[in-house]
DNA sequence: TTGTAATTAATGTATAAACATTTAATTTTG
DNA sequence: CAAAATTAAATGTTTATACATTAATTACAA
């Protein structure tokens, strides 16, 4: 379905709204996605984001102002989300000997098993999209750059 | 600035991976882009949109699920936003005599003053856009259309 | 050193989002 | 026609988001 059909807009002003709106649209639908994807595993896109950033380091800690700047969503609140993910035992965390005022965050068993339960059901989820085909999905990735950096 | 650079992660597991990140990235980074360039307008972007929709009608009344068909974010609540706007004084709304379980609304010409306000400054964003051409934009366009198509 | 600025994380708070539920009206069906 | 199902909009409620502010610690500069 084109971005004309979904949201029942039958032209656009020129390709540069088309395009905003289409990215937009198409983001809302991904998280979306992703949100309902998640649910029966009992956390948020947004926790799994911060779960996948702490199984990145191999076991090792990282400060949340480091959880921060991997996050896809600088402006949510990584203490918080953290908070959350300590309350179901998946991370813990302990203040930073070097440096007082950081806390080191860091993944547990129980946050890494359920990182990887989710990431083989996500690999099917991937498979679907793996029909555009590598080069296109390529092409997309640079458009995507190209696009912010012509913003900032 | 590459979405690699961006959320400072070196490699992804796979092209399919980079894209769904990318295109949450690039999503969300226009909404925040939007949402501070409707701040000093008094209005949200959601809120904005409806205004855009309500404008599209050339002065005719659409009902709350006819907006609520053409928002960007299906999921929220046409209902409220229309409240907000009415709020505002921008746009107006009354039961349908046709479907008394309907409501008709429609902008205001003040509903109309500010989105062309907007528009004007919106304008000036979509010109940084264009640099990336109208051919990339295009393809853009078309690769969005062809991901969601890949996973619905 | 010592006060000032900057940094890190946590917390406060108002608003919005995500759903579920409700109310009223219309449509369908037996 | 009357009961049941469906539809449209509004409302209730819990949780999350967007920011601002605070508190503690560290860095820096006079």
């Amino acid at each position: 379905m084109s971005i004309s059909d979904e949201i029942k807009q039958s032209s656009f002003k020129n390709e540069e709204t088309k395009a905003v709106i289409n990215l937009i649209f198409t983001g809302n639908f991904i998280v979306q996605r992703q949100q309902a994807f998640m649910k029966p595993f009992g956390i948020t896109m947004q926790q799994f984001n911060v779960l996948r950033i702490l199984e990145g380091q191999k076991g090792q800690a990282i400060s949340v102002l480091s959880i921060t700047e991997r996050m896809l969503d600088k402006m949510s609140n990584a203490s918080r989300l953290v908070d959350k993910l300590f309350a179901k035992k998946l991370v813990s965390r302990i203040q930073c000997e070097k440096d007082r005022r950081a806390v080191d965050v860091y993944i547990l068993p129980a946050g890494s098993a359920l990182i990887n339960q989710i990431e083989v059901h996500l690999d099917e989820f991937r498979k679907q999209i793996s029909q555009l085909g590598e080069e296109n999905l390529k092409q997309l990735n640079e458009l995507l750059d190209q696009f912010r950096a012509s913003i900032s």
